[in-house]
RNA sequence: GGAGAGAUGGCCGAGUUGGUCUAAGGCGCACGCCUGCUAAGCGUGUGUACCCCCUAAAGGGUACCGAGGGUUCAAAUCCCUCUCUCUCCGCCA
């Protein structure tokens, strides 16, 4: 969420760029809306004033003793007429406050000028490559192959339990999640320093307004029937939320979370996209990286946020570039992402495995989450940051065709042995 | 699931026979004073959102005592509904 009064002041640099984003937002119906509530507000907190004064003033006099019963008639018609006119206003004004807030939620973040500007993920700018691209002396299987012959991704029976977009891991398919998993937490607590935290992967819809899920993009949600409450599409929800509604302390900051858990995505739009293997699911597994900062160098934490998720590619093995994401491709909250993509074999191109983005006070703003300024008894919205750190279940599609064999074998990475039990490669168990 | 108690500012906490509540008091925090240093002490200030005014500063107004509704000229205070928390009991991994 933008700050109103900025809204209002600027409503031409707005639109500019949030035609940036290829999003057309009406803001001249905003501007009316925000115009005819101000005018709303005034007459009615006018009639409010006038109706304290009269009911202080009645309050002192009949304690005196001084008024007649036709005083006290007349005082209680005249207010009550005044009550009449204050609830006509307000059942108006609750309605465009309404609309006001709504059309307030629903205009996107604006993009930081470093952000290339571009329509598409096309226009995306390359900001740096990691690692070789391996050079197969054969034919590469996909990870869907590899993980039938292997018997470690069952796809067809996770249909029957459950319908399309689903998938089992099974044998060491499941026990390589296990290890991504521990591995990439291990880094981020040990070396990175962030705080491990498991939440709910269940949340109201205060918490999805707070990061910008809703009230826009209820449709990519799974919403638990019968209750207000959503499956996480991303531990960014609870994880973010976890001081909705607080003042921190300056130097409780900068903050830093890490968070696993299972993600579930209804991917409403997304029909015909990657239908192949387990590279956009309706549940998957991601390791998530949150940071609360004060807005002074939020874009160098986004630095420092990148290059932890990098890492943990690099320590894999697994050859990736960072792209800076254009206007057009940046996400509804986001002021500035940087995409990490990792080398798939089967797609013979980069695919996104991670997000990191600076929010600015977007989102805590939404949440109302600031922080109290040292020596000035002032307070100051925070900035938030998040980034995957990483996807669990596209790393592990990484692993297993960027380290097959000939055979149909996958080599396991050196750093995941010890989570392994000391295996180091993956063949069929009988 | 049953019974009871409760929800007040950054935190603790008073206020529930309706009317100077403009929410006491304390802690914390900020500024100043005092003081070899530190601690203590003294003084002053200290919520949020919105509206108006406005170059700005300052000022004025409205709302907010868990949420929503009701009674009343007037509600933190009375009534109803809901949510959440705590205690005890029951059930349960």
């Amino acid at each position: 969420m933008l700050d109103l009064k900025f809204v209002r002041e600027n409503i031409e640099l707005i639109s500019e760029k949030t035609q940036l984003r290829g999003a057309n937002i009406d803001l001249n119906s905003f501007k009316e809306l925000d115009n005819e509530r101000r005018t709303l507000i005034r007459r009615v907190e006018d009639l409010r004033a006038q109706k304290n004064r009269l009911s202080e003033e009645f309050g002192k006099k009949k304690k005196q003793g001084i008024l007649s019963d036709k005083d006290i008639e007349e005082n209680r018609l005249l207010i009550n007429k005044i009550n009449e006119e204050i609830k006509e206003i307000d059942e108006r004004l609750k309605l465009i406050e309404e609309n006001h807030k709504l059309q307030l939620l629903s205009i996107p973040n604006i993009p930081h000028s470093s952000v290339p500007v571009g329509k598409s993920s096309e226009e995306n700018l390359e900001i740096r490559r990691w690692g070789e691209i391996r050079d197969f002396k054969f034919q590469p299987k996909p990870h869907w192959e590899l993980g039938e012959l292997l018997d470690i991704i069952d796809f067809e029976r996770a249909v029957k339990l459950t319908g399309a977009r689903f998938s089992i891991l099974k044998g060491w398919g499941s026990k390589l999640e296990r290890a991504l998993i521990n591995f990439m937490l291990d880094l981020h607590t040990q070396k990175h320093h962030y705080e491990e935290m498991l939440p709910p992967f269940i949340v109201n819809k205060d918490s999805m307004t707070g990061t910008g899920q809703l009230p826009k993009f209820a449709e990519d949600l799974f919403k638990l029937e019968g209750y207000d409450y959503y499956l996480i599409p991303t531990a960014e929800v609870p994880v973010t939320n976890y001081f909705r509604d607080e003042i921190l302390n300056e130097e409780m900051l900068p903050l830093y979370f890490t968070a696993y858990t299972p993600c579930f995505r209804a991917e409403a739009g997304s029909y015909g996209k990657d239908t192949k293997g387990i590279i956009r699911q309706h549940q998957f597994d991601k390791v998530e990286l949150v940071k609360f900062v004060k807005p002074d160098n939020s874009y160098e934490e986004l630095e420092k946020l990148t290059k932890d998720a990098e890492e943990v590619l690099q320590l894999l093995g697994l050859p990736y570039r960072v792209v800076s994401l254009c206007t057009g491709d940046l996400g509804f909250s986001s002021a500035k992402t940087y995409d990490i993509e990792v080398y798939l074999p089967s797609y013979n191109d980069f695919k996104e495995i991670s997000s990191c983005s600076n929010f600015e006070d977007f989102q805590a703003r939404r949440m109302n989450i600031k922080y109290r300024i040292k020596g000035s008894n002032k307070t100051e919205y925070v900035h938030t940051l998040n980034g995957s750190g990483l996807a669990v279940g596209r790393t592990l599609v990484a692993i297993i065709e960027n380290y097959q064999n000939e055979d149909g074998t996958i080599t396991v990475p050196e750093v995941l042995r010890t989570y392994l039990g000391g295996k180091d490669i993956i063949t069929r168990n009988k």
